[in-house]
DNA sequence: GATTTTGTGGAATAAAAATTCCAAAATACA
DNA sequence: TGTATTTTGGAATTTTTATTCCACAAAATC
């Protein structure tokens, strides 16, 4: 199928050979293309003042079957717009359905796109004011916590790693020996306990930040959708959705450590800010 | 109408007290806006493995006269998704021309942008074939070591945790107790020792590496250039790119994890195949 | 100015999509 | 263990949407 850029071309080159209400609907289309993307053939024609079976005639005057068809192609460019990497990563994928044999297929190249592909989504899921909220509890409290198990604890460490630099009080709640819900006990009112969870999403963190809640400990969330079972006692938290690829979880970690990069910078800025003043 | 958002913080407050079909069909309209937004009741239903008659049960149970009424909900979701995040490319673009130096927040989509610059240079740096050569050292050893240090880390811990979960046997020499040079004393020949190590290089490594070198083990090196003194004793390497935006370093974590996810995805297709024929 | 060709609108029809409804399965309850 | 209640899947139906077709109008051609 042709992407929605190849069209929008080929619509501009062909303008000055159409009929007056064939260029009538195309300079329509090319001015509203979401409209055309995402309304129903009737709506379009009242908006565009035209009968619904010129739209039809004029998809087919592009080649198409009929309007839906081309309708397609306008939904492609919008989501495209959005993740302009997801067709290119899709190629990817049938290359690799293809060969299934081959030995090295580019698949770091799937891997980069992918990655991508949630950097992008990361500018989506992330609201810019929970952002906020979430350096400004890591600046006022006197130390924080950071806990994480299995696959999410990487990212604590850093974390912990980054704060710690910044000269911010951190302490990482690492699980050593089995210690885990001990190593909580420490806590108090004033500190901040940031926890990250994905699925499967570790009891032991779960129950951390449960009784943290109950000592009155801000809680921040990290996890990866709004129905993760972390967002009982947090009082803010990020979303860094995952995507897998092949079954292969994991394939947002660029976002997730994307994200934490700018934490971290957001809060050096902000903590120069308040020694500075 | 009832807007996107509050339909998905309403949906997430229900969700507890849903069926299970019903709750399935919630998390995924929650993790595929998108489909929700722009497919048929019945692809919908293909994708998310469920009748079509339950999606209209699922719309209904919110309130909605039916699946389409729903449906509006999300599109006007993704509609105001996508002007969202053009407002927000076209800022960042006029910002990013304007001057460097007069940087101020949202700072999110820097890093975004820092991360896909990382990710692109990924695909000059690493070599196909040294990629290859990582990958089969892996299958061919009998215990792969990991060793990193500080910052480094947490790559070190998602390899073992990723390689473990492959049943590929794999030891994480993580210093507990300051004990990482006795750790390494149990790699035999036949073994892989991976390293990964960024500025300022841990000298514990180094000793480790060299240690090991002399005892005939493989050495797979990940570091970020060709003069790294890591790569004295190495058999392979792996180099990633640091850039350092605002003078912030760790910028290319995005890229040091795809290279991981890729690494970890091609061996398991490779122990596949040898274990298959 | 008559005739052919091309373009157009809208009613009729076909296709597709959404919704309803009911029987069967699963679960809760007594 | 049997009975009531809820949940579920899918076929049948309704509704919506897209497409076709044809009569008519407007140009173009001669």
């Amino acid at each position: 199928m042709e992407n929605f850029d190849q069209l929008q071309k080929r619509m501009r080159l062909e303008y000055p050979d159409l009929s007056p209400r064939l260029q009538h609907l195309l300079s329509f289309a090319i001015s509203h293309p979401q409209e055309m993307a995402l309304e129903t053939i009737s709506e379009i024609a009242q908006k565009a003042q035209a009968p619904p079976s010129s739209l039809v005639r004029f998809a087919k005057h592009f080649g198409f079957q009929g309007f839906s068809s081309m309708q397609k192609v306008f939904r492609s460019g919008l989501v495209s717009s959005i993740s302009n990497y997801r067709q290119r990563t899709r190629d990817l994928e049938k290359r690799l359905s293809e060969n299934q044999k081959g030995i090295t297929p580019p698949y770091l190249d799937y891997f980069i796109e992918g990655g991508i592909e949630s950097l992008n989504n990361l500018r989506q899921s992330v609201n810019e004011s929970d952002l906020k909220k979430v350096v400004e509890l890591l600046a006022e409290s006197k130390t924080v916590y950071l806990v994480a198990q299995r696959r999410s604890f990487p990212v604590a460490f850093y974390l912990h790693y980054a704060l710690s630099h910044l000269g911010k009080p951190a302490q990482l709640l690492d699980s050593l020996g089995g210690m885990l819900s001990e190593q909580g006990k420490v806590m108090k009112e004033g500190d901040a306990l940031f926890a990250v969870s994905f699925p499967p999403y570790a009891t032991e963190v779960l129950n951390l930040v449960k009784e943290a809640s109950l000592e009155n400990i801000k809680i921040i969330g990290l996890t990866d959708s709004p129905l993760s079972p972390l967002l009982n006692h947090t009082d803010v938290h990020l979303e860094v959705h995952e995507k897998d690829r092949f079954g292969f979880r994991g394939l947002s970690f660029p976002a997730l450590y994307c994200l934490a990069l700018c934490l971290v910078f957001e809060l050096g800025r902000l903590m120069d800010h308040q020694n500075g003043s």
